[in-house]
DNA sequence: CGTCACCTACCGATCTACAGGTAGGTGTGC
DNA sequence: GCACACCTACCTGTAGATCGGTAGGTGACG
């Protein structure tokens, strides 16, 4: 149960990073403030996490390993899923905003998380052309075919995202998001 | 002319800004590599901007002044209007990463972007609404009204600017942007 | 059973590198 | 001769990282 103590306190860690990524994205977090919040020094970080990237590193793969294991199935989501995966997130400011955050981020050159970023949305686009095939088939009743659909619905997903945060009171995350759903699916509403 | 001199300087700047702001965000922009693009000590770029919040507000403010003026018409955008701009868009990758990661980093706590953001994007929305009320009337064929639409054509596109900004030959942001347009249209394709 | 070798989990001091900002100039043109 | 457009010289703060410890534990062997 030694061992245990070791793991137990690197998941604490990167729930600090995480909330202070939140906080200050990337850049703007230091490696002095996460050690803080879990009552270490800077110096004792650094035993878990070599470098400030490799702290990054692991909070990107904690997140893979959420998101290919919680939330998607074998063969992959189901559209209603999605609809409760936005809800999911609208209860959750705090996650949402550390990617947000970091997806911000990693447009600039050269920031550490920008091929992880890059693997993970063409994987996601190809997921959703997954979801929508399995619904709709070749064609979508909009027209479209499950390829050309997938980039916007990742697009609605991420851009309600950051109105959100920046207003929540302005945007109902899920609602607007189930308004884009109705439009895949072509039924007008009423 | 000596007037103009000083203008022309301070335009200067805030073009090199715009580019470091770019390739590294606001955080991790400095007052040092600016003022050197332009041929100027930092020293000397603190006498045009006496602080680098003064320069970033600058900054936001010219795009204020840029896309109130240029783009709008009196009575706002057309839609097909809102097409040209997301193609003029696609050949300015550093504009376009100026802004996404700006806004990547305004969703965190106290950024000095934030505030702008956040009202900016109150205008884009009621903005958008006025073109689709104006196009479409109270209801639009996918059933929407002007006002739940609009949130979801402005997360459009911001989200396939990210998408495209990480990988841009795998989205094609004009033509997904019009895949989105036609949906709002509800015309099938073909 | 004790002690020697070694590991884990840290901390204090310190280094290096900038970063933003201030103070007080200097030169040039009107 | 004075205002503007800068620069040199600094100061202060902070960030990430390294170095060299220390304290506690574990295991092996004589």
């Amino acid at each position: 149960m030694v061992r245990t103590r070791s793991e137990e306190r690197r998941a604490e860690i990167l729930r600090a990073a995480l909330e202070v990524i939140a906080e200050r994205g990337y850049r703007g977090a230091t490696l002095g403030s996460v050690a803080e919040r879990v009552g270490l020094t800077q110096q004792g970080l650094l035993h878990y996490f070599p470098t400030k990237e490799a702290l990054l590193v692991a909070v990107l793969e904690e997140r893979d390993r959420w998101d290919t294991s919680g939330g998607r199935d074998r063969e992959g989501w189901r559209l209603d899923l999605l609809d409760s995966l936005v809800e999911y997130n609208a209860m959750r400011p705090g996650i949402v905003q550390t990617f947000s955050a970091l997806l911000g981020e990693s447009v600039t050159d050269g920031h550490p998380a920008r091929e992880f970023f890059t693997e993970r949305y063409a994987q996601v686009r190809a997921s959703m052309a997954d979801v929508l095939r399995l619904e709709f088939g070749e064609r979508l009743p909009g027209g479209l075919t499950p390829e050309r659909a997938a980039p916007l619905l990742t697009a609605v997903m991420d851009g309600l995202q950051y109105q959100w945060l920046l207003d929540p009171a302005a945007v109902d995350m899920p609602g607007a998001f189930r308004d884009f759903l109705r439009l895949l699916r072509g039924d007008a509403e009423e």
